[in-house]
DNA sequence: CCAGAATGTTGACACAGCTAACATGGGCGC
DNA sequence: GCGCCCATGTTAGCTGTGTCAACATTCTGG
């Protein structure tokens, strides 16, 4: 799909958006060079460069990506759950599933470095609407409740949860998961205590 | 203190490690490079393969140093409360206070790339030292508790603080924290919410 | 006092991001 | 239908990084 053609590649631009992904989801962001990029797709080094500014314009539109599925996925918990403290349950589960089912792209998600300086509105656009699903899910929760304290709820609610995906995928909580205390369980305990109250 | 003398430096591992820290605080991991601090030092760019045996290693060392910092913050923190509640609260404010005091250490301190594959034991014993600070903080203010709840209860906890520390420094919540609710006012909240309960 | 271990140095390799200057060819105005 | 322009690629090369092998120097213990 990325051979046998002559000057013009096509499609560039997507092919390396495509091949990026696949190689952060693999192996992280740190796994993404453009030169290796270029290569797997018969292009020069510098070919990239007609369509990103620099590796961190590449690596914000797959970042993009991840936080237009979790978008999706949120929508589609919340569709399907049958009530609200349900959906709300469902969403979590939705953040969980993105962060241990694809740990590279979660990282690069919210890796600082794509987004020091100043992010692409092609990225907070997405990271936006990604906020927004979350809020959605706490406020249906919450009926009546004042924004403020929905908003403070959700920040915290995701704080608990993205704490704790930190600590395990950095490797933090190797030697204290000791049994019968193991991370589902705990996993489960966050998610209580987080839905559980008024 | 790093110039005029000889074929040999006289402690180079020291100053290396000093010189690192500097530079982790002043810029995070990324702005470590082994040749600018070897130069800076006035030796040679291999120099430093004398006594590390590559460059994460050596960012391992200062790591680590972030740890035993954060240790004894948290003892110093424990002996000056007056009840075991306090001292939770105190424990808790001293891990704030180095995240947001010393950004770039906090942020090496947990870069999983320092710790990936395996991590050296001058890392692992302090970063244990630090957590056993933090789950004595957890069990002394609540006594007669089984071990597992209190472990449960720590790590919970200490998701949360981490992970609204992750995103307020990730530039995560910059739209979200509209007046009147201010980065500060969540901290409190979070505080109060994570210390009160059964 | 001297041998060998510690510690530093020189010079180089590989690889990364990035850029300037040049090449190509597809599509748009005429 | 034709030619020009610009989007897209290419070549060659710069800078900066981690790392290593081979060699040089000094410190130290027997």
């Amino acid at each position: 799909m990325a051979t046998a053609r002559g000057y013009h590649h096509g499609d560039l631009k997507a092919a390396l958006i495509r091949g990026a992904l696949a190689a952060v989801e693999t192996g992280g962001p740190d796994a993404v060079s453009l030169r290796d990029l270029a290569q797997s797709l018969g292009v020069s080094t510098a070919a990239p460069y007609r369509h990103f500014p620099d590796r961190r314009a590449l690596l914000a539109e797959v970042a993009a990506i991840g936080f237009n599925d979790l978008t999706a996925a949120y929508a589609r918990a919340q569709a399907e759950a049958a009530d609200p403290v349900a959906a709300m349950r469902e969403t979590a589960r939705a953040y969980l599933t993105l962060a241990f089912g694809r740990p590279g792209l979660f990282k690069l998600m919210f890796a600082s470095d794509i987004v020091d300086g100043e992010a692409p509105a092609s990225l907070l656009g997405p990271a936006q609407a990604a906020w927004e699903g979350l809020f959605r899910a706490v406020a249906a929760a919450e009926p009546g409740a004042e924004p403020a304290a929905i908003k403070r709820r959700a920040i915290t609610g995701w704080s608990t949860l993205h704490g704790f995906i930190t600590l395990v995928q950095g490797g933090r909580l190797k030697g204290f998961m000791t049994e019968p205390l193991t991370e589902a369980d705990l996993l489960e305990a966050i998610l209580d205590k987080t839905l559980r109250e008024a």
